[in-house]
DNA sequence: ACCCAGGGTCATA
DNA sequence: TATGACCATGGG
């Protein structure tokens, strides 16, 4: 097996590389576009966000002031086809609250990351994942970005359990791999668009272009506790 | 008529 | 701290 090298998320990330080609993400205008559309994609296809961001836009209302000027029910219509629209129309609300009064993005990208991280987490509606996408989409700040089709390929690959703790998973990424967050942007762009393309139900089937990466196939089943990529290699 | 998607919060034990 | 219920539209 071609893979045991001394960095599998290194090859892992090439492979994808070959395959799928260059990303351009995040698919969106403006950093405060990402915002927006890291709260409306929460648990969401893509394309029902597409709706909901285009709605926003066409009754321009895609502006953080605007957006709060706007009562919650009238918001939640207009995000509807992003799905869990009373919800998110709160969620987005609390987070354009925050971002103007920490003064938008000009104040906010002078914070270093570790504080806009937590900042964000202190948001109602805020998790990990939806505050990495912002670090990494919207400022551009090294931090790996973990979601449901990463635990996936990598718990598959034999890499990662997929029940570590969002956080392990995320240091487990940021220390094995050089701190660019262009690097970052890519991979979990890749992940994405190869997790779109693998089927869910049969454990192994599909992993593509990744079929020659596997590390150890069953392994993970054998754990009953995290286990790091150093472990095996 | 299912199944599920680029999560997060809140209530229980 | 660890599960489970809940949120809801649109495409396959």
């Amino acid at each position: 097996m071609s893979t045991r090298e001394a960095q599998p998320l290194l090859s892992v990330y090439h492979a994808l590389k070959k395959c799928h080609g260059p990303q351009y993400w995040w698919p969106a205008e403006s950093p405060f576009e990402v915002m927006v559309g890291a709260v409306l994609t929460q648990n969401t296809a893509w394309t029902n966000v597409e709706k909901a961001v285009t709605n926003l836009k066409d009754s321009d209302c895609l502006d953080p002031g605007k957006i709060i000027a706007l009562p919650v029910t009238e918001l939640a219509g207009l995000i509807r086809p992003s799905g869990y629209f009373n919800i998110k129309a709160k969620r987005l609300r609390a987070l354009c609250v925050w971002y103007i009064e920490q003064g938008a993005h000009s104040q906010l990208s002078q914070w270093n990351t570790t504080e806009l991280r937590s900042a964000l987490l202190a948001v109602h509606g805020v998790g990990p994942e939806t505050a990495d996408d912002i670090l990494l989409y919207a400022f551009h700040r090294p931090v790996f970005v973990i979601d449901t089709y990463t635990r996936r390929i990598f718990s598959r690959l034999g890499i990662f359990r997929d029940d570590l703790p969002y956080e392990d998973l995320r240091l487990n990424f940021e220390q094995a791999l050089p701190t660019d967050s262009v690097l970052f942007n890519e991979y979990h762009a890749l992940l994405v668009s190869h997790g779109k393309d693998i089927c869910r139900k049969q454990p192994r089937c599909n992993l593509c272009c990744l079929e020659r990466i596997c590390i150890n196939p069953g392994f993970i089943n054998r754990q009953s506790s995290g286990v790091k990529y150093e472990d095996f290699s």
